[in-house]
DNA sequence: GTTCTAGAAC
DNA sequence: GTTCTAGAAC
């Protein structure tokens, strides 16, 4: 499946897990999923989505949603259509779902790797598929299908277009429409900004020679870590650790 | 969102 | 001449 509406067909699904093979659904709940994506753009990329119908904190077994379809569309109709007690449940949900995956992603890291680094959670301000997702993205940026420009760009954490979901939690909470309205102004044209490194902001003249300079940022991560869990016997200090 | 490919960039 | 990007088509 290959259409644009690809991701309302898997929320809408009544039963995901016997509809969806292993390789697509990583975990579902009453309320939400977690599909892996299918072209990811990092080595670990996940997306969650609400389930349609949304059931109610207060009512998980009732059939009836707290929100219509058309509100699941995307970040902006969610800040802006729902109630404010359903968009708080709604992202409430999801970013549960959100931390549960980044557990998993964490103990495969180690696995795979020995050591954990940073994932980045957030919506894109312009999706180009329908209904609501939020990435759950490794910071490596390192797989065969980050392609272009536009690929890398949307999902920096400091332009604009990647919204984390710290910040749609914090909108929330403040329930301001004139900040939420300021927070949504993420345009496409932020996606034709240089490129540059967002680790050490060094310009790149291709796509390419950005991918080696990424591949180099985390060879040295992954050195630095290495070094310090073989010292301390541990990765992150005990003040990180309280962050956890 | 991807694939394809013409022409820009080097 | 080859690599790479970006717009059209899907």
């Amino acid at each position: 499946m290959s259409s644009a509406a690809v991701l309302r067909t898997y929320a809408t699904l009544p039963s995901p897990s016997t509809s969806l093979p292993p390789r697509v659904l990583l975990s579902h709940n009453a309320s939400t999923l977690a599909i892996f994506d299918a072209y990811p753009k990092a080595k670990y990329h996940f997306l969650v989505l609400p389930r349609y119908p949304f059931p109610s904190n207060n009512d998980p077994e009732s059939t009836r949603s707290i929100c219509r379809l058309s509100d699941l569309d995307d970040l902006r109709s969610l800040l802006t259509k729902t109630t404010r007690d359903a968009r708080e449940q709604i992202v409430g949900q999801m970013a549960e779902m959100a931390r549960e995956v980044e557990e998993m992603i964490r103990d495969e890291m180690v696995k795979s790797e020995g050591w954990e680094w940073r994932i980045d959670v957030g919506f894109h301000a312009i999706p180009s598929l329908k209904h609501l997702h939020l990435h759950v993205i490794s910071d490596d940026r390192l797989s065969p299908a980050l392609k272009t420009k536009k690929h890398y760009n949307s999902f920096r954490p400091d332009l604009g277009f990647f919204v984390s979901i710290a910040d749609v939690q914090r909108w929330i909470l403040d329930d301001d429409d004139t900040i939420r309205e300021r927070a949504l102004l993420g345009t496409h044209s932020l996606l034709a900004s240089p490129l540059t490194c967002f680790k050490c902001d060094e310009p790149h003249h291709n796509v390419p020679k950005l991918k080696s300079h990424l591949e180099k940022e985390f060879q040295e991560e992954g050195r630095k870590a290495l070094a310090r869990i073989k010292k301390t016997g541990r990765q992150r200090t005990s003040s990180e650790e309280d962050m956890f």
